[in-house]
DNA sequence: CGTAAATATCACTATACAGTAATATAGTGA
DNA sequence: TCACTATATTACTGTATAGTGATATTTACG
Protein backbone atom coordinates (compact mmCIF):
# COMPACT_ATOMS: atom_id res chain seq x y z
CA UNK A 1 0.00 0.00 0.00
CA UNK A 2 1.72 3.46 -1.12
CA UNK A 3 1.95 6.54 1.26
CA UNK A 4 -0.58 8.63 -1.20
CA UNK A 5 0.17 12.03 -1.15
CA UNK A 6 -2.78 13.80 -2.88
CA UNK A 7 -2.31 17.61 -2.96
CA UNK A 8 -5.61 19.77 -4.03
CA UNK A 9 -4.56 22.01 -6.85
CA UNK A 10 -5.17 24.83 -4.62
CA UNK A 11 -2.36 23.27 -2.48
CA UNK A 12 -0.09 23.45 -5.27
CA UNK A 13 -0.39 26.65 -6.05
CA UNK A 14 0.21 27.76 -2.55
CA UNK A 15 3.49 25.91 -2.13
CA UNK A 16 4.50 26.89 -6.11
CA UNK A 17 3.63 30.49 -4.57
CA UNK A 18 6.45 29.97 -1.85
CA UNK A 19 8.81 28.72 -4.08
CA UNK A 20 8.19 32.14 -6.30
CA UNK A 21 8.87 33.97 -3.68
CA UNK A 22 12.00 32.50 -4.13
CA UNK A 23 12.58 32.74 -6.82
CA UNK A 24 14.10 36.37 -7.09
CA UNK A 25 18.18 37.00 -6.93
CA UNK A 26 17.34 40.22 -5.34
CA UNK A 27 14.78 38.91 -2.74
CA UNK A 28 17.00 36.36 -1.81
CA UNK A 29 19.99 39.11 -1.65
CA UNK A 30 17.33 40.79 0.81
CA UNK A 31 16.84 37.63 3.14
CA UNK A 32 20.79 36.62 2.94
CA UNK A 33 21.31 40.12 4.86
CA UNK A 34 18.42 40.14 6.72
CA UNK A 35 20.07 36.85 8.38
CA UNK A 36 22.45 39.44 10.02
CA UNK A 37 19.67 41.25 11.85
CA UNK A 38 17.04 43.74 11.41
CA UNK A 39 17.93 46.63 8.93
CA UNK A 40 15.81 49.23 7.45
CA UNK A 41 15.45 49.77 4.47
CA UNK A 42 17.88 52.50 3.01
CA UNK A 43 20.52 50.40 4.50
CA UNK A 44 18.74 47.10 2.37
CA UNK A 45 19.46 49.64 -0.75
CA UNK A 46 23.17 50.04 0.19
CA UNK A 47 23.77 46.62 0.70
CA UNK A 48 21.95 44.76 -1.96
CA UNK A 49 22.28 47.71 -4.72
CA UNK A 50 19.31 47.92 -6.31
CA UNK A 51 17.08 50.61 -6.88
CA UNK A 52 14.76 52.10 -3.40
CA UNK A 53 11.72 51.46 -5.48
CA UNK A 54 12.32 48.14 -6.34
CA UNK A 55 13.89 47.23 -2.64
CA UNK A 56 10.83 48.77 -1.70
CA UNK A 57 8.38 46.76 -4.03
CA UNK A 58 9.75 42.75 -3.22
CA UNK A 59 10.07 43.81 1.02
CA UNK A 60 5.82 44.26 0.15
CA UNK A 61 5.69 41.21 -1.23
CA UNK A 62 7.83 39.62 1.01
CA UNK A 63 5.86 41.05 3.95
CA UNK A 64 2.57 39.69 2.50
CA UNK A 65 4.16 36.33 1.96
CA UNK A 66 4.68 36.58 6.01
CA UNK A 67 8.39 35.71 5.26
CA UNK A 68 9.50 38.95 6.74
CA UNK A 69 7.95 41.26 9.02
CA UNK A 70 8.35 44.97 9.53
CA UNK A 71 8.34 47.68 12.24
CA UNK A 72 8.60 51.31 12.46
CA UNK A 73 10.54 53.36 14.26
CA UNK A 74 10.57 57.24 13.54
CA UNK A 75 10.61 57.55 9.45
CA UNK A 76 12.37 54.29 9.29
CA UNK A 77 10.89 51.01 8.53
CA UNK A 78 12.61 48.28 10.05
CA UNK A 79 12.70 44.86 8.73
CA UNK A 80 13.54 41.09 9.89
CA UNK A 81 13.10 37.71 8.62
CA UNK A 82 10.15 36.16 10.61
CA UNK A 83 10.42 32.99 9.03
CA UNK A 84 13.49 30.84 9.34
CA UNK A 85 12.39 27.97 7.39
CA UNK A 86 13.89 30.00 3.98
CA UNK A 87 17.55 29.56 4.91
CA UNK A 88 16.42 25.63 5.80
CA UNK A 89 15.50 25.54 1.92
CA UNK A 90 18.51 27.64 0.89
CA UNK A 91 20.33 25.46 2.27
CA UNK A 92 18.86 22.12 0.77
CA UNK A 93 18.98 23.81 -2.63
CA UNK A 94 22.39 24.84 -2.18
CA UNK A 95 23.78 21.30 -1.28
CA UNK A 96 22.00 19.92 -3.91
CA UNK A 97 23.81 22.81 -6.62
CA UNK A 98 27.02 21.90 -4.80
CA UNK A 99 26.45 18.39 -5.56
CA UNK A 100 25.09 18.64 -9.16
CA UNK A 101 28.34 20.81 -10.06
CA UNK A 102 30.64 18.33 -8.30
CA UNK A 103 29.33 15.02 -10.29
CA UNK A 104 29.72 17.73 -13.97
CA UNK A 105 32.94 18.68 -13.04
CA UNK A 106 34.07 15.06 -12.06
CA UNK A 107 32.44 14.32 -15.58
CA UNK A 108 34.47 17.06 -17.29
CA UNK A 109 37.60 15.39 -15.98
CA UNK A 110 36.41 11.95 -17.59
CA UNK A 111 35.20 10.14 -14.10
CA UNK B 1 32.83 37.44 14.99
CA UNK B 2 29.57 36.75 12.83
CA UNK B 3 29.22 33.48 10.46
CA UNK B 4 29.02 35.88 7.22
CA UNK B 5 27.78 34.34 4.15
CA UNK B 6 28.72 36.09 1.44
CA UNK B 7 26.92 34.69 -1.89
CA UNK B 8 28.01 36.40 -5.15
CA UNK B 9 25.16 37.05 -7.76
CA UNK B 10 26.00 34.25 -9.82
CA UNK B 11 25.07 32.06 -6.82
CA UNK B 12 22.51 33.61 -5.88
CA UNK B 13 21.09 33.47 -9.54
CA UNK B 14 21.50 29.80 -9.66
CA UNK B 15 19.77 29.65 -6.09
CA UNK B 16 17.30 31.76 -7.77
CA UNK B 17 17.10 29.49 -10.65
CA UNK B 18 16.41 26.04 -8.69
CA UNK B 19 13.56 28.03 -6.85
CA UNK B 20 12.50 28.85 -10.08
CA UNK B 21 11.56 25.62 -11.32
CA UNK B 22 9.55 24.82 -8.43
CA UNK B 23 7.96 27.97 -8.66
CA UNK B 24 4.92 25.79 -11.20
CA UNK B 25 1.95 24.15 -10.06
CA UNK B 26 2.43 22.32 -13.05
CA UNK B 27 6.17 21.19 -12.38
CA UNK B 28 4.67 20.48 -9.34
CA UNK B 29 2.14 17.99 -9.74
CA UNK B 30 4.45 16.09 -12.50
CA UNK B 31 7.41 15.71 -9.66
CA UNK B 32 5.15 14.69 -6.83
CA UNK B 33 3.00 12.19 -9.64
CA UNK B 34 6.72 10.99 -10.51
CA UNK B 35 7.44 10.46 -6.22
CA UNK B 36 5.52 7.27 -6.68
CA UNK B 37 8.19 6.19 -9.00
CA UNK B 38 9.33 6.48 -12.65
CA UNK B 39 6.29 6.96 -15.58
CA UNK B 40 5.84 8.00 -19.63
CA UNK B 41 4.73 11.03 -20.64
CA UNK B 42 1.84 10.26 -21.69
CA UNK B 43 0.70 8.44 -18.45
CA UNK B 44 1.86 11.92 -16.89
CA UNK B 45 -0.31 13.92 -19.64
CA UNK B 46 -3.41 12.12 -17.91
CA UNK B 47 -1.86 12.14 -14.75
CA UNK B 48 -1.76 15.77 -14.31
CA UNK B 49 -4.58 16.83 -17.23
CA UNK B 50 -1.79 19.13 -19.02
CA UNK B 51 -1.84 19.21 -22.04
CA UNK B 52 1.44 17.10 -24.15
CA UNK B 53 3.31 19.81 -25.19
CA UNK B 54 3.05 21.83 -21.92
CA UNK B 55 3.99 18.53 -20.05
CA UNK B 56 7.09 17.31 -22.30
CA UNK B 57 8.28 21.45 -22.37
CA UNK B 58 8.53 21.27 -18.62
CA UNK B 59 9.71 17.73 -18.49
CA UNK B 60 12.43 19.43 -20.38
CA UNK B 61 13.39 22.03 -18.46
CA UNK B 62 13.25 19.45 -15.38
CA UNK B 63 15.85 17.36 -17.06
CA UNK B 64 17.92 20.45 -18.16
CA UNK B 65 17.95 21.79 -14.81
CA UNK B 66 18.89 17.70 -13.88
CA UNK B 67 16.00 17.56 -11.24
CA UNK B 68 14.35 14.78 -13.26
CA UNK B 69 16.38 11.66 -15.53
CA UNK B 70 15.13 10.33 -18.79
CA UNK B 71 15.39 6.88 -20.44
CA UNK B 72 14.05 5.49 -23.45
CA UNK B 73 12.13 2.43 -23.91
CA UNK B 74 11.32 1.93 -27.54
CA UNK B 75 8.71 4.84 -27.77
CA UNK B 76 8.30 5.96 -24.37
CA UNK B 77 10.11 8.05 -22.56
CA UNK B 78 10.61 7.31 -19.26
CA UNK B 79 11.64 9.97 -16.44
CA UNK B 80 11.97 10.14 -12.79
CA UNK B 81 13.02 12.15 -9.96
CA UNK B 82 16.41 12.15 -10.33
CA UNK B 83 17.38 15.06 -7.09
CA UNK B 84 15.43 13.99 -4.48
CA UNK B 85 15.96 16.95 -2.13
CA UNK B 86 13.03 18.47 -4.15
CA UNK B 87 10.99 16.57 -1.80
CA UNK B 88 12.50 18.01 1.63
CA UNK B 89 11.89 21.22 -0.34
CA UNK B 90 7.97 20.97 -0.51
CA UNK B 91 8.19 19.28 3.06
CA UNK B 92 10.03 22.40 4.36
CA UNK B 93 7.65 24.79 2.83
CA UNK B 94 4.16 22.43 3.47
CA UNK B 95 5.14 23.15 7.21
CA UNK B 96 5.86 26.72 7.00
CA UNK B 97 2.83 26.98 5.44
CA UNK B 98 0.66 25.06 7.91
CA UNK B 99 2.14 26.88 10.77
CA UNK B 100 1.25 30.30 9.06
CA UNK B 101 -2.15 29.44 8.04
CA UNK B 102 -2.84 27.64 11.77
CA UNK B 103 -1.68 31.01 13.16
CA UNK B 104 -4.00 33.04 10.76
CA UNK B 105 -6.57 30.78 11.83
CA UNK B 106 -6.10 31.33 15.19
CA UNK B 107 -5.92 35.25 15.10
CA UNK B 108 -9.38 35.20 13.60
CA UNK B 109 -10.44 33.67 16.71
CA UNK B 110 -9.08 36.38 18.53
CA UNK B 111 -6.16 34.35 19.65
C1' DC C 1 3.93 76.03 9.67
C1' DG C 2 8.04 74.65 5.93
C1' DT C 3 11.64 71.60 4.77
C1' DA C 4 13.95 67.41 4.54
C1' DA C 5 14.34 62.38 4.88
C1' DA C 6 12.53 57.60 4.59
C1' DT C 7 9.38 54.78 2.59
C1' DA C 8 5.55 53.46 -0.32
C1' DT C 9 2.93 53.71 -4.42
C1' DC C 10 1.89 54.65 -9.27
C1' DA C 11 2.43 54.25 -14.16
C1' DC C 12 4.96 52.44 -17.46
C1' DT C 13 8.31 49.38 -20.15
C1' DA C 14 10.56 45.26 -20.97
C1' DT C 15 11.25 40.54 -20.39
C1' DA C 16 10.37 35.83 -19.13
C1' DC C 17 7.63 32.15 -19.53
C1' DA C 18 3.26 29.16 -19.36
C1' DG C 19 -0.03 27.32 -22.45
C1' DT C 20 -1.33 25.57 -26.98
C1' DA C 21 -2.09 24.15 -31.85
C1' DA C 22 0.40 22.50 -35.45
C1' DT C 23 4.20 20.12 -37.09
C1' DA C 24 8.44 17.44 -36.89
C1' DT C 25 10.91 13.42 -35.40
C1' DA C 26 11.65 8.80 -34.13
C1' DG C 27 10.45 4.12 -33.13
C1' DT C 28 7.12 -0.02 -34.09
C1' DG C 29 4.74 -3.23 -36.54
C1' DA C 30 2.06 -4.80 -40.66
C1' DT D 1 7.43 0.94 -47.47
C1' DC D 2 3.31 2.79 -45.04
C1' DA D 3 0.55 3.80 -41.17
C1' DC D 4 0.48 4.49 -36.27
C1' DT D 5 2.04 6.01 -31.73
C1' DA D 6 4.88 8.65 -28.44
C1' DT D 7 7.49 12.50 -27.77
C1' DA D 8 9.73 16.81 -28.94
C1' DT D 9 9.85 21.17 -31.11
C1' DT D 10 8.21 25.36 -33.22
C1' DA D 11 5.71 29.56 -33.44
C1' DC D 12 2.70 32.18 -31.38
C1' DT D 13 -0.34 34.50 -27.64
C1' DG D 14 -1.27 36.04 -23.23
C1' DT D 15 0.02 37.04 -18.58
C1' DA D 16 2.86 37.96 -14.71
C1' DT D 17 6.28 40.54 -12.86
C1' DA D 18 11.00 42.90 -12.36
C1' DG D 19 12.87 47.36 -12.82
C1' DT D 20 12.46 52.37 -12.73
C1' DG D 21 11.41 57.44 -12.58
C1' DA D 22 8.19 60.32 -10.66
C1' DT D 23 5.19 61.26 -7.13
C1' DA D 24 2.68 60.60 -2.78
C1' DT D 25 2.79 59.79 2.11
C1' DT D 26 4.51 59.89 6.58
C1' DT D 27 7.37 61.51 10.26
C1' DA D 28 10.90 64.40 12.36
C1' DC D 29 12.80 68.72 13.21
C1' DG D 30 13.87 73.64 12.74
Amino acid sequence: MKEKVELSDEALEMIAGRFRQMADPVRLKILYTLGDGEMNVTDLVKATGAGQANVSKHLGTLLNAEIVARRKDGLNAIYRVSDETIFKLCEVVCSSLKTQLKTRHDVLLGL
